[in-house]
DNA sequence: ATCACGTGTAAGAATTGTCTTACGCATGAA
DNA sequence: TTCATGCGTAAGACAATTCTTACACGTGAT
């Protein structure tokens, strides 16, 4: 019955995204309904480039979710939502996650070659 | 009888603590038993200036706890040992979370003036 | 004295992350 | 056409992380 939880890569993207108190705020914001880019810039008084940036990095990371939408008057636009989420940090969870982690410090390609 | 989690910085610190892999190795390995440097370092296989950077960062966010011991033949060794931390992430814990934050990018002094 | 083991810290390179400013394009209304 | 609104993205500055290498100090045993 164990719930099978994000992989430790997954994880370590996920938390990476919560760290941080911009983007804690945004996901704070959403929590109280949907919005579009533009007026949650306003909302929390942030300039939209770099809203933008935050809510990249909290989508690729699973936590929320745009949709490209038409207004009414046609103007295209992007909506944010909150994709459910709950994880549960604890020692043991850590223990688990970590088995599923690529090499620390590991880069793209094929591993270039393990030497024992 | 809401039990009151970590502030919005703290648990912006801890999060950052843990979204790195070697730091998240480190606590998963450290969850079987208290361990000192050195041997932790060849545990994992990291260099012990590498790792001493790492559980510095640990400890500040109050995920392990360290103690400086003395072993029977008079060397001065350092155990870490984990904290028991159990961490439960959702959109309305953060919501609660962000209630008790720092202004984003603000600094020590006072803030400036709050603008509708 | 020298070696093996433990501790710590400092300096610098390489990489990421954060943020601003300045563009680009599209729509509907005046 | 021009203005206001929406979308995106690129370039550069600046700060923070991450990691290596090198050093310093302590002990007990050889």
């Amino acid at each position: 019955m164990t719930k099978a939880g994000p992989s430790g890569d997954e994880l370590v993207v996920m938390l990476a995204a919560l760290a941080n108190p911009l983007r804690m705020r945004i996901v704070a914001t959403l929590a109280g309904g949907r919005d579009y880019v533009s007026h949650l810039a306003r909302e929390i008084g942030v300039s939209r480039p770099l809203l933008h940036m935050h809510l990249q990095r909290l989508e690729a990371a699973g936590l929320i979710v745009g949709t490209l939408e038409l207004s009414s008057d046609g103007k295209a636009m992007k909506y944010y939502e909150i994709a459910d989420f709950d994880l549960h940090l604890t020692a043991s969870a850590l223990v688990e996650a970590v088995t599923t982690l690529t090499r620390p410090g590991s880069e793209k390609g094929p591993a270039p070659e393990e030497q024992s």
